[in-house]
DNA sequence: GATGAATGAGTTTTCATTCAT
DNA sequence: TATGAATGAAAACTCATTCAT
């Protein structure tokens, strides 16, 4: 059962680690060549364009990233536990997987608009911790969505400000004033 | 007094509008002079790169929502009502300028990062409020620029969710659950 | 009977100097403008193009050097003290009419071409001096097309040689040295 | 021993060819690219910019013509001998090799200036020579630069009234004068 | 005469994509 | 599969020249 020694993988290493240095768009073809230590030929074997290769880039990173999150949720039950489980694993990932997480926050925000048209997953998992918080009665009422931006706002910025040395990089400390106050948004 | 009569405005005018819509490297500079009915050449005269084109828009409009900003603040005294004066008015400039307000987050976040290296002066206001805030005891003890962080991010997500219709634009009573979550967030 | 004041002599000489540097098509109408203190339009109110504009500082500097060469020969009857006196006078001129002369020498060798088809003056000059020279029977016998093609090139390649501090810059003694040289090679 | 199948040798031939007749600022790519049937992107395959382009030919063509002249001087031994020889060998490049000659020369004294700072390689051999006649008491004494200035004078403006039909074209007559006056300026 | 903003054709350069090997 | 030279369309930028003021 011999796995087919192929380029691909030299090819996405390459691409996620410049698309997230300098942007989809600022990312030649020839730079992920030279960085794969491949030709630029062998990129058009495996991906129609750079363009299905940046999205199909980003749909395996964002579906990796959700099922990290959901590894975080698995043994959890209550919504406050949920919700803490949730911001923990969210920076956890951002600060062991960096690569990763840069380009799916980049990507969404900006480069591949289209693409992401569609709820984020990760989005859709915290809209329901919240929903559920609220019909248990520990959540205090409001819109679920709009909640849901809000928490999502807290943790991306602060991840982002981290990200560029804005404030001291101190994970644990600065996770565990984030819970706190997210807990304050949005308990009862 | 004569103004001098320039084709700058225009072509400032062009280039904000698809800088904002398409990103500042996927506008060409053909598509900012079609757009100003003026030719290629005429950019070059006024600004010596495209890129230049962009920093200088950036810093313009990033001055601009500065002031506005400072009018909000201007007749408030307490830090609670700084604070809430301060989110109203970034809520009312995402509102009423569009544009100006798309183009400057999306610059700051990815395009132009070599640029807004210095911190941003509408972060260095907030952080300032909640300093005040601090120390007049209204404010529960935490790094200001974290709590900063954070504030911020649940005004730009929430911000972005609404412009990308994530959630219903009704900015009034948006603004109010914002404003309600943020004072929460931050007090004793 | 007041001249009248204008800015021809500012584009002259800012040409002139532009020109002599970098070369005719190396030098941009802009360049001209900012050294002269100008504007760009203003060349054309005295010039009809940048062509025409090198053209007729060809032409006047040309004639300029032909004047001054003359001077140099206005006191010398025998085709000895002539040639003598020639090639002292260019050598002055080189060294006291920089600009002019690098000028000259490039847009004749290079980059008026056209222009610089019909023989240059002192060319012609050097011609006669060697033909009186043959006709008195101090010079040898010998094709005087070629023998001025070939002092001429020993003037100019040394003083090329000057300019470009290939050879120490001793105007005195190379001077003397090539019109003995020169002698040489024309003598019986 | 199969090469490498590539449009560098005719972007080359095309731009030598080119250059040669109009100089490197006035050869445009798209002259390269149309004259050696390829279009302008290949140029940029094989050379970072047009003028590393210009210096690569520059490059190759002095070496190409120090060697020529290297297998003129191989079995000479006295240093009149080899004067005659370098000299003999000069013309011969210029005749067969006008466009190499032209570009070389065009390039040398206006267009690469910045390159051809350091001595050309073909004036350290006529020093060489010079040199070596001085020490064996066959050539007179001078500064071996100058001389060196001087002779190459002789030559290459000779070729230059040749070249542009000032003096008819007879190349052996020619180089048989040349060769007699250079001996006269340099004997004892 | 003088200005300098505007022009537009032209220049160099870039880059995603193709294709023969 | 992989290569990498070649492509060509489009990008950023240049510059001599014009023209309304």
């Amino acid at each position: 059962m011999s796995r087919p020694i192929t380029k691909k993988g030299e090819v996405i290493d390459a691409a996620l680690a410049l698309f997230m240095r300098k942007g989809i768009k600022a990312t030649t073809t020839r730079d992920i060549a030279l960085r794969a230590g491949i030709s630029e030929g062998t990129i058009y074997r495996h991906f129609s364009s750079k363009e299905s290769l940046a999205e199909s880039i980003f749909a395996e990173n964002l579906d990796y990233f959700a099922k990290f999150l959901k590894g975080y949720l698995l043994h959890t039950k209550e919504p406050l536990e949920m919700l803490q489980a949730y911001i923990a694993g969210f920076f956890e990932f951002s600060r062991i997987e960096q690569r990763r997480y840069s380009f799916i926050i980049a990507a969404h925000q900006t480069e591949l608009k289209k693409l992401s048209r569609g709820n984020m997953k990760p989005m859709q998992t915290l809209t329901k911790i919240l929903r559920l918080g609220q019909k248990q009665g520990v959540f205090r009422k409001m819109d679920t969505k709009l909640a849901g931006a809000m928490v999502m706002g807290v943790i991306m910025q602060t991840i982002f400000y981290l990200k560029t040395g804005r404030i001291p990089v101190n994970y644990d400390a600065v996770t565990a004033e984030v819970l706190k106050t997210c807990v304050r948004m949005v308990e009862k």
